[in-house]
DNA sequence: ACCTTGTTGTTTTTTTAGCAACAACATTTA
DNA sequence: TAAATGTTGTTGCTAAAAAAACAACAAGGT
């Protein structure tokens, strides 16, 4: 027999955001141990109480994830974990389409109520809402883009989106370095600032280096990428005036201060 | 202003299963509705209670669904719901995979502890879970196949699992209708059968007679698959002699009455 | 002086988890 | 074979956790 061995609760969160209970995933987990054990087997190698095993199994069996035997005692069997997973995916996508197609219908009756929007600074949470913001931007740039940026978060992030930028539109940035070819599409200037971050944010606290980046579309609107290191990313974006004038000036005394270091 | 609107329960649900709570799931689509709301707003066309539109808030922006503004007071503003909903689905695949790569390392560890697991019959349920099982005996077939099914469930199930199936093995087929070219790897026979279905279930109730199939490998390993119309479908499998014997016998005579039926 | 926002507790409800007891049947023991 | 014992599958009930709903209030704005 087999002992109840820990099971990482970080497992058990996984499956839960697939829908599962506790007491489903372990009794999963217990049968992907044995192959065709009875209720009470898996009871004892789950640890899951004898009698909520049965309610257990019997939703498993609904989701797809375990065939039951037709024997005294039963005996249950579970679909190997590739199989089962994709059983598991296969709902919550259609769940997802549904939903995406009912959200839908609200997000076209839209107010747009025009709320004075530019006054607004913005708080946007998550790389790829920043990325999708930054895109926006970026279409949308009539005359000017500039770009001040680690190059981290350049290569990573940014490049990509600049692409599109026709060729009628100015486009300037900055940066601690660059690998690779230095495309004549774009006015680049490469300097290390990173005495210029520090001097800025004590080390430790506040924007990390690594990956922050400020932006600047036609003057007019703005967007401050914060990376904090390893955590989930955020970004102000603004078409106010406030912000985007602090921008305008930070962007200028930085590329001042570049141009004069490095001639 | 605008009525707190019904929104639909299975949307509610289907969010749900994306990882929202209900708070948060009408939170958020009110904000789809009204684009830079303040908290009381969102109050207001989401019937939510005052007080806990801000946690739902909080967590809607960790989920990266909404962005924030830095006003008083503060206003919020959904991501369109098909970036929010990519976003949401991004976590959960990511959850689905860390789980799957945990879940493969116990199914390695499994005990096959042959438990005359061989005298057994499975109820397996889930389509695909029954594809999957159907494709693993064809796979081990040796000798024979005989197949009993409707052409609805041969056209869109069964057939491509039939394919690997090697020259060496002798394959038949019983169905009630053909429809393109008729394979001469097969050995089919198309017969009208609804006479026959009717006989053994009562209509209504019982076996419905469209997606419904026998299936035989090597006169040791059947399935029965069950289709319930526009319920999950579900199977019996089994190695055992009991099912083996009565569903050979029961394709025996099926073969036997079509053969007089038509010579 | 009054209203609104953002926040903090507290209560109620729902869901999940855990436990106790039992009838039906099967297995052993006398 | 009959009593004793054990196991399985249920049912119902209690406890804990999570979510929903409400009440109250300080801070600031009008």
């Amino acid at each position: 027999m087999k002992a109840p061995r820990d099971i990482p609760s970080d497992l058990l969160e996984s499956l839960r955001s697939l829908g599962l209970t506790k007491y489903e995933a372990l009794v999963y987990i217990g049968l992907l141990r044995v192959a065709g054990a009875t209720a009470t087997e898996i009871h004892e190698i789950s640890g899951v109480p004898r009698a909520s095993v049965y309610p257990a199994l019997d939703r498993l069996a609904q989701k797809e994830l375990v065939s039951v035997s037709h024997t005294t005692p039963k005996r249950f069997d579970a679909i190997p974990p590739a199989q089962g997973i994709e059983n598991l995916m296969r709902r919550i996508e259609m769940d997802a389409e549904s939903a995406l197609a009912a959200l839908d219908v609200f997000y076209r009756e839209k107010d747009v109520e025009y709320r004075g929007n530019q006054e607004l600074v913005w708080t946007i949470y998550g790389e790829e809402n920043i990325k999708a913001r930054l895109s926006d931007m970026f279409q949308s740039a009539e005359r000017s883009v500039e770009v001040l940026a680690s190059w981290s978060l350049l290569q990573g992030n940014v490049l990509a989106l600049l692409k599109p930028i026709p060729q009628s539109v100015q486009v300037d940035i900055i940066t601690d370095s660059w690998r690779g070819e230095r495309p004549s599409r774009f006015r680049v200037s490469v300097h290390p600032l990173g005495a210029l971050y520090e001097a800025h944010a004590p080390p430790g606290r506040g924007l990390r280096y690594e990956n922050s980046g400020v932006f600047l579309v036609d003057d007019a609107k703005a967007l401050v990428w914060m990376g904090s290191a390893g955590e989930q990313p955020s970004a102000l974006y603004s078409e106010s005036s406030g912000l985007v004038q602090f921008v305008r000036r930070y962007l200028a005394s930085v590329a001042e201060w570049v141009a004069a270091a490095s001639p």
